[in-house]
DNA sequence: AAGTGGTCTAGACCACACA
DNA sequence: GTGTGGTCTAGACCACTTG
């Protein structure tokens, strides 16, 4: 086992080193982890650096604590994956392509009924954008987008021909919650002409709805040609 | 501001305090956390609590830390989403729904180019498995397989028309990490069969490679119709 | 040079779940 | 009851980074 890392403080050293003995397979499912005070002679250390790692392995999901009972290997149940999801044209750039963008329409209206569904609010102004972000000079997707007024009143006086909209709510706008759709759609007339594909052609849609608090900021549904990206996701963060 | 929980540690309520200063613009990107030892005085509490709850913050990515600088609101880059992908028989299970399952192949082969490509391994035995999930009778998943028999010897002799291979996978093999590859693609005539959908038909493409320590455990693409199956992704780990 | 966060100690009391 | 983990204290030393 070579490689280990020397500069570690010791609760990360410790986490480490049962994290190693569960993916080994040594410590399998339902083992029962040394208790604390075991750990505590083990590495002749505090119990507050030894709660340290086990709480940091309980966090990441990799053991399970009961009170009285112990601690216990999880038996994991799911692949959690992180999923960076970036600004687009950040994603572009950092990429080392170039980035284009064109503003299709920005209206500034009442919301409609369906507005009201997507953003949950009862009544008020929104804003609707349409716009296409582009890498290295083809379409990289079609981004329609709503922003509540009512929350982001800043968002009305914003040119989103020089910005596009998720970079500037990413730097204006707090928020604090986001959940995301995933799904696969067939590109229709519209989508494939804006796309330059082909009708039909499989497209990857990511959708989001951001929160800050309880009220919605913004729904937003990105379409990708199926052939030109893909969503990577790591293991945890 | 009503609603705060009583029954939290104090680490916690700091750490929602701030969380809920960030979350509300009160306290914008890039604005400076007080001291942790103002913090103490204010909660009149120890150091270490404070800390808990700036490390806390730290590891969600709401703030960053700096040696003699303080503590300051990060700039959110990225929408971090953790995606739960489930074994997607817990997953039918779990919905209420019937699940169903059907074995299309099962071979036992010296790996090909392809298989030592996907597993990352110089030669060796893997198992190759197609399989269709179902949902209340109608098919939800084809998926695709190919196990590592170096890494997981005991693949060989089950039998997967019994227990699907994902399940048997979580339950049996530790592993540490694993990679994602979300994308849409169109339905070729043999997937459209498999999936009773038709030709070109949109579909969800979820591949995973799985890793233990540093030797791949099994690659798998599970295709999923896109009007059938979505992934949901909640924000924050 | 000084002040920040990172880490650690050697105790302590408590709630809780199990025997 | 008993022993586990959950939390907290009041110190301490150190590394790092910035003024």
């Amino acid at each position: 086992m070579a490689g280990t890392r020397e500069n570690a403080s010791l609760h990360d050293r410790i986490r480490r080193d049962i994290e190693g003995r569960i993916m080994s397979g040594e410590w399998g499912p339902a083992f029962r982890i040394p208790y604390e005070h075991q750990l505590m002679e083990e590495y002749a250390c505090s119990r507050m650096t030894v709660n340290k790692a086990l709480s940091s392995l309980t966090e990441r999901g990799l053991v399970e604590r009961r009170k009285r009972a112990g601690t216990y290997v999880a038996v994991p149940k799911v692949h959690r994956a992180a999923l960076d999801i970036a600004d687009i044209r950040a994603d572009v750039v950092a990429s080392g392509r170039r980035y284009g963008f064109a503003l299709i329409e920005q209206t500034d209206r009442e919301a409609t009924a369906d507005d009201r569904t997507f953003l949950a609010m009862p009544r008020g102004r929104v804003v609707a954008l349409s716009c296409v972000h582009y890498a290295d000079g083809r379409p990289l997707a079609l981004e329609d987008r709503l922003i509540n007024l009512e929350q982001v009143p800043a968002a009305a006086a914003v040119n989103f021909e020089s910005e596009p909209p998720g970079a500037w709510l990413m730097a204006h706008v707090p928020w604090s919650d986001a959940r995301h759709r995933i799904t696969a759609v067939n590109a229709d007339t519209d989508i494939a002409a804006r796309l330059s594909i082909r009708t039909d052609q499989a497209c990857l849609s990511v959708e989001r709805w951001t929160w800050r608090t309880s009220e919605r900021i913004t729904y937003v549904r990105q379409l990708f040609p199926g052939d030109m990206h893909g969503l990577e996701a790591a293991f945890r963060p």
